[in-house]
DNA sequence: TCCGGGCGTTAAGAAACCGTCAGGAACCGG
DNA sequence: CCGGTTCCTGACGGTTTCTTAACGCCCGGA
């Protein structure tokens, strides 16, 4: 379970890489391009894979995507463009998480916790709690304070979405795709207004959100 | 309750398991083979079975078949193959859960209560009470202030399915797949008059029901 | 400093939905 | 054949939910 697979076709990041990581506990296999990733992950079971996405084979999404067809493991997207196309299409094709390059090692070191925290529990998701609601995903409820709050059935879609992947980054594509449709991918628009509404029910400061963040230009995080 | 029963070849597995499990509060039984785990299960009455797929006497698949002819017993099954061949066959034979080698200890424990609570609630609520009437889902029967109540056998279908899930939110469409079948799917307006008569029989203030709850768009929810 | 894009917020009309009622069809036991 | 019960169906007003547009704010780039 603490097996990491980092992917990376510069050698002087894998060799840092690999000796920062093992240096926290975690056992580190590299591959230096995409086909060879995609072999080792056949070929062993990792507790997460460190993915660039400028490889000289294969594009980065394609690889996700080819991960997916077979695999749940976490993957943790290193990227060095600043557009948030690549990001988002990496999100889309099931990536958990993204880091920007130049990283600090410990983001980088943190957000692999938090990837790896919550692939052991993902399992049981019948209920979700914060600090000032819960979220029973079985009979479909809200409480906060001991009270139900009342969700309307896009709200329900939205929260349902967020709360199951907790901690990760859902891009609005996904959100609305999801929720309204494929039709609706482009309405961006609704997801303002219903965010507002879900903060406002849900958030102590609807103003001032714990947790449902926004990522600019990208999507929305639900952090428990 | 708590008694489990611990079937592998490789006695390192199972000494291992048997003192983590011991740990946390189980009473462990175990079994190097299936012929035996099937002797054993026979004696005793185990409330979950741990079971290694790749035993050296019978296949495992055949041993949750033979289990499951004659026991409801939870049985989570353990593999070290990634096929999911293996893991379809034993879910269908009859397995509750699954976990692949190496698994880490909290995985496994999580599963473990995973499967016992679901085989907990499971067992049988014949009598469901409320404030103003008393369900008896056996003998097919409501009472309410000491009286029977008269029920259609289309109210009766509604009432059982949402008395059978207390608190759950039922979606019209299980609600009519469930009591007309499924190419009523799409009659919302069945449900609405049925829901009014049960109301106007059940529920103290019809108008303002406080047992049979509706979620506007979605369903219904049934409050003890 | 100005500009533009993305975000949060609000409000109002449109659309969908709900509870209710009642008439008629279908079914069943006598 | 008849009476009673149950079920189906359409219509109506009131309510909830969805959609849409508009406005102001913040931030980064020119």
């Amino acid at each position: 379970m603490n097996d990491v697979l980092v992917v990376d076709d510069d050698p002087h990041i894998l060799k840092a890489l690999k000796i920062t990581l093992h240096a926290h506990g975690y056992t580190v296999a590299t591959a230096p391009d995409g086909e060879s990733a995609l072999r080792a992950a056949a070929r062993h079971p990792f507790g997460v894979i460190v993915l660039d996405l400028g490889l000289p084979d294969i594009d980065g999404s394609t690889v996700i995507t080819r991960l997916r067809q077979w695999s749940h493991v976490p993957i943790l997207v290193l990227s060095a463009r600043h557009g948030s196309d690549d990001k988002v299409r990496a999100l889309d094709a099931g990536a958990d998480d993204y880091v920007t390059k130049p990283f600090g090692l410990d983001e980088l070191l943190a957000r692999l916790r938090a990837v790896l925290r919550r692939s052991i529990q993902a399992d049981d998701l019948p209920l979700v709690t914060t600090a000032s609601f819960t979220i029973d995903l079985a009979l479909r409820r809200v409480t906060r304070n001991g009270q139900d709050v009342r969700l309307t059935p896009t709200e329900w879609g939205i929260l349902e979405l967020l709360a199951r992947n907790p901690e990760k980054l859902i891009t609005q594509q996904q959100l609305l795709t999801e929720v309204w449709g494929a039709a609706y991918a482009k309405e961006a628009n609704y997801l303002r207004v219903y965010m507002a509404q879900l903060r406002r029910k849900l958030e102590q400061e609807p103003g001032n959100p714990r947790h449902f963040l926004t990522e600019a230009g990208i999507g929305y995080r639900f952090i428990p």
